[in-house]
DNA sequence: TCTGGGGTCCTAGGACCC
DNA sequence: TCTGGGGTCCTAGGACCC
């Protein structure tokens, strides 16, 4: 099963503010009277009849509705709900996985022996955490991963939706490419460009052709049109990067508002590093100019945890590489390569 | 429409080692 | 003097997802 919060952030808010439920409601950035640079994190269903829509830019979202109810992203809350309500879908699980903050994969395959009785559970999850949290969440039912998140999209929202292995054909035959897991935009242009419309002309796509356009992704894009996948519900998730970035309001070209961003980013990448005891040998500085072409410099490190490491080589990385003439959008600092052992502690010295 | 911030995975070439 | 095959690590960038 996938289980997916319904309009996870602006259910939460509802929670706090039951008088906005009646209203079109939008979390996400500042719209700054339609000047702001963010987007829409998530709006209710309200909105979403006025075209308003997750990832939109938040100025067309004001221009089409200014008097819309906006709020702020209140990560530490969401946070919180979403513990509570995993946590209520954890209890059925015999495998769990949580693949973000509102969404959560679990396997019933010893608990439920048919698709009768994993609805039955599926309505026992729906109810509780419903119970327990007041938050609203959809459900997909099928016998793989894949098969699921396709199900879930198609029962939001409040809903159960069950695929049989058996109708997964038929199912994913009539859809739109890009509903497709795993294929966005570039990849559904080279598609279309081949002449396949659907999930279902994927499906019987000749072979030999999306290998010799995509490599191995091509067979496993046929093999995801024909619903098969043989991924399995992951339980122990270990991150492989932690990073932070920034938007400037105003695209910049000066050095020393870039290196405060750089100290400021470094500064919270870090709190996050030994919060969770970890260290890095990784740093990587990404730069979005205001054509929106993107660089990343990277350079690999001794192993540390140390904001002094951090901030001096995302410092260096970008005095050395960034564009002198081109103005600057935003700025990211991110680290990889982590590990649980401490930095060394200079053990080689020579006496 | 004018575009955020958090991530993951994959590919590919070059340096280097044996 | 001109050269193979196996491997690892490093770096850069692209595509995708929520």
């Amino acid at each position: 099963m996938l289980i997916d919060m319904d309009y996870f952030f602006v259910a939460c808010e509802e929670l706090r503010r039951p008088e906005i439920k009646d209203k079109p409601t939008i979390v996400g950035f500042d719209p700054k009277q339609g000047e702001g640079r963010g987007v829409v994190m998530t709006c209710n269903y309200l909105a979403r009849k006025f075209g308003i829509r997750s990832g939109m830019p938040i100025s067309t979202a004001y221009r089409i509705k200014p008097d819309a109810v906006y709020l702020p992203i209140d990560y530490d809350y969401y946070e919180k709900m979403s513990r509570e309500a995993m946590g209520v879908a954890k209890r059925y699980a015999d495998r769990f996985e949580q693949v973000s903050i509102d969404e959560a994969y679990i396997e019933l395959s010893r608990k439920s022996i048919d698709y009768d009785s994993a609805v039955e559970y599926a309505k026992k999850i729906k109810e509780s955490i419903n119970k327990e949290t007041g938050l609203p969440c959809t459900i997909g039912v099928s016998s793989n991963k894949l098969l699921a998140k396709m199900a879930c999209e198609a029962g939001k929202p409040d809903g159960i939706k069950l695929v049989k292995e058996e109708e997964a054909k038929e199912f994913l035959k009539g859809k739109d490419l890009d509903d497709l897991y795993g294929i966005g935009r570039k990849t559904k242009e080279k598609l279309e460009a081949m002449g396949y419309k659907t999930v279902g002309d994927l499906a019987k796509a000749n072979t030999m052709e999306l290998m010799e356009k995509f490599g191995s992704y091509g067979v496993e894009m046929q093999k995801s049109a024909n619903g098969i996948d043989e991924s399995k519900v992951e339980e122990n998730y270990e991150v492989k990067s932690i990073g932070r970035e920034k938007t400037f309001e105003r695209d910049t070209t000066e050095r020393t508002v870039a290196l405060a961003a750089i100290r400021e980013l470094s500064n919270e990448v870090i709190k996050e590093v030994q919060k969770a005891e970890l260290s890095f040998k990784v740093v990587t500085v990404k730069m979005r100019y205001a054509d929106f072409t993107e660089h990343l410099k990277s350079r690999s490190i001794r192993r540390s945890d140390q904001y002094d490491d951090l901030a001096s080589t995302a410092t260096d990385l970008y005095s050395k590489y960034a564009s002198r003439v081109k103005r600057i959008r935003k700025i990211g600092v991110r680290v990889s390569d982590l590990g649980k052992e401490k930095g060394q502690k200079k053990i080689n010295s020579f006496v």
